[in-house]
DNA sequence: TAAGATTTGTTCGTATGTATC
DNA sequence: GGATACATACGAACAAATCTT
């Protein structure tokens, strides 16, 4: 590939490479200790900046974690979904993604992840999803209430997905969900009301969450597609808007 | 107390955290300059290392890139697809996703794709789907080949991918198909040959291709059901295998 | 080709902050 | 509260890369 623009890696970049390789290697765990700063000092024979540098590489990924103090030090981090989702944002922040493209995705995502999950639910998971539900029953009287319950709305796609064993799939949909309540937050989508569309959304997810309970894959998977196609169309007189911010770590 | 819980920075993280905010709200772009070391070493009224740490913290998101020399510097960076594939791979390092995971997604994403870009395929395009076809027109003769052969296949999706206008749905086909690759490298997957199925997956292509460019975009979409299928179908004599590894950068 | 200028890269010594015991 | 162990931060000097002349 480019290896043969493959430009001298600074020696943090090479030393962070070096340590990630090891934690491999060694089949470290999250919350697994690293070497301190001196030891690393002293086996890479590289300078406290150099070292701390390369920690902070590692850092930025979400790769370790370091604590001060006594009992203090560098560990192994373990990704969060969060971080993920703002890392994966930076990247998205130069393409041009429309509304109607995160459509066209959850639109075949969302439906699949629906009757992944349809009769796998604990009883605490459905009973979240309603109390979500719950937070929206009633229209809104006001453009922020209404934000407010559109981002309610969002969460209920996202706890959806985490709840299904699809780490991949939940992933997506999640990431999905983030960028939509990003935009709600910044944008202020969903000024124009839309009180019949916005009924049928409720229904649908009322709907859903009955199919889910009962098991029934192939309804889930019908009622989320017509919910996505719905809330698609309500999309639609707005603009193309297209995600132009970096994310908040 | 400060605010809910909110652990104090370190300073290069804020410092980071300004850089990143100041980029957004002055609306820079790839390639524009940011402040020399000298610069923000003023600007900020903090020491060198701290500055070089708050820069290792965005260069390894993606955000900069630094040159030595006259004319030399930090520049606002395009995170690359490539770097984004590796920072997402990490998050799912931990995260337990099977094989056939990444087929119930691609299932889902892939058809949808091909349907999208029917007809919309340049001469170029279409060309460079049939050298990259013309690399596995033939059986392969040993283990090797048929993993070469295997990872051109995968690219062959990869860049139907990227021909599309959704870059969304693009880089959630392109990630799914760079960690096949990487498994397929690193695991040996599909040592068993089965000659049928490859017979059959060989045809999808070429059949795909010749829907695209008449721009048949159901055709496209049920052509690459199957082929996704039959994939899926060669895959489930294989071990479950998850992902268990860092992505090099 | 060579020398000089400019900018990041690296080192070392020292001092400070912070959490645990 | 004091001692301890660890990361955090500073400043001055030197090294390396690379553009210009």
């Amino acid at each position: 590939m480019n290896e043969t623009t493959s430009r001298q890696r600074s020696r943090p970049e090479r030393v962070a490479e070096a340590i990630k390789d090891w934690v491999v290697e060694n089949g470290l765990l999250p919350g697994d200790r690293l070497p301190g700063e001196a030891e690393l000092i002293a086996r890479f024979a590289m300078s406290k900046g150099t070292i701390r540098e390369a920690m902070r590489l590692l850092q930025a990924q979400g790769l370790v974690v370091t604590k001060t103090g006594p009992r203090g030090g560098s560990f192994v981090g373990k990704v969060s979904k969060d971080r993920a989702h703002a890392l994966l944002a930076n990247y998205f922040y130069f393409q041009n993604v429309s509304i109607d493209d995160i459509y066209q995705v959850r639109i075949a995502l969302e439906p699949e992840n629906a009757a992944a999950v349809a009769g796998h639910l604990s009883a605490d998971q459905i009973g979240e999803l309603e109390e979500i539900l719950a937070r929206y029953a009633a229209p809104a009287r006001d453009a922020d209430e209404e934000r407010a319950q559109h981002i309610d709305s969002l969460r209920f796609h996202a706890r959806l997905a985490s709840f299904g064993q699809n780490a991949l799939l939940g992933f997506f949909i999640g990431f999905m969900a983030q960028i939509l309540t990003d935009l709600t937050v910044y944008k202020r989508l969903y000024s124009e009301r839309n009180l019949e569309l916005w009924r049928r959304g409720l229904r649908h997810q009322t709907d859903l969450v009955a199919a889910l309970r009962r098991g029934d894959a192939d309804a889930a998977r019908s009622i989320m597609r017509d919910h996505m196609e719905t809330a698609r169309r309500m999309m639609e007189d707005h603009e193309a808007v297209v995600m132009k911010r970096f994310m908040a770590e």
